[in-house]
DNA sequence: CTGACTGCAAAATCTTTGCAAAGAC
DNA sequence: GTCTTTGCAAAGATTTTGCAGTCAG
């Protein structure tokens, strides 16, 4: 993984190379999902950057502007899943999948080679530029059924 | 793949234990969802529902409502994703996983027995209880590819 | 300076809800 | 008959847009 600072340098890179604007709103949207892990609503996003960065302002309507141009560029990846809206991640970072306890809602990321490997070749294999893949297997841990027998 | 028939009874058993109707239009929407492959929104739904059932009629808030009815029974699954809302599929036919274009919202079925077999492998490694999984590639089609250089 | 970006308010969508009438059992 | 379900219209949410003022380059 880069550092955060590499990383904002492509970032600047890439808004210069397309006469876009290096803003204090685009930054901390690209800073906020670079600092805090998981996907996030537009709102989520607000929320999150009230809390984290209470002397800064950021409008709802710029965070969607902003969404969508970190999306075109494929530094945010966007998915939704379940629950409404869509949901964005930082996509600069290594893939990782999840175990899902419903029970406890415990997470567990986990990182296979054998199916990233085979994901490629399927993406490979219908022509796909993988820009992202989440797996997400949901059951009940080995704490949840122990206690519910 | 069971028959149309024997599904439908399931539908009607689980309703009854459920204390639910079985009524016109839930069938209208369950049937619809079986008869045509693929992955639609609620408003699809309901042109389909106009052109394959001209003599019949559904409201788009009962659709909406007998589709969160299917989904918690796990009668229908959705997705969302790329272009706007959420998408409902047919869910009692063989696991699938997905490959998803974020730029045109298409989306490619596809199974395949090493990923099927390693995510058992991974939630019996984790000692995990595995209920359901499920995964998405997300990425960029061969004809969005060709579009964007 | 100049053109792009932001915030506001308002519009366009998409989804859910309240309620009277109709329908399943 | 009773209680759910439906359709309508209206309310809520979510996302996008127009425009004047602000700001980066």
């Amino acid at each position: 993984m880069m550092t955060y600072l590499t990383l904002l340098e492509t970032f600047k890179k890439l808004l210069k190379k397309n006469a876009l604007k290096f803003t204090q709103q685009r930054e901390l949207v690209f800073k906020t999902l670079y600092d805090n892990e998981g996907h996030f609503t537009p709102e989520d996003l607000s929320i999150l950057i009230k809390e984290q960065h209470p002397d800064l302002t950021i409008s709802i309507p710029t965070i969607y502007r902003t969404l969508s141009l970190l999306e075109e560029s494929n530094i945010v990846n966007s998915l939704s899943f379940g629950a409404k809206g869509k949901k964005y991640e930082f996509g600069l970072k290594e893939h990782h999948d999840h175990l899902i306890c419903t029970q406890c809602g415990k997470l567990i990321e986990f990182q296979d080679d054998i199916i990233e490997k085979r994901q490629e070749e399927i993406a490979r294999k219908f022509n796909f530029k993988m820009t992202d893949h989440t797996m997400n297997i949901t059951g009940i841990c080995d704490v949840c059924q122990a206690k519910t027998p």
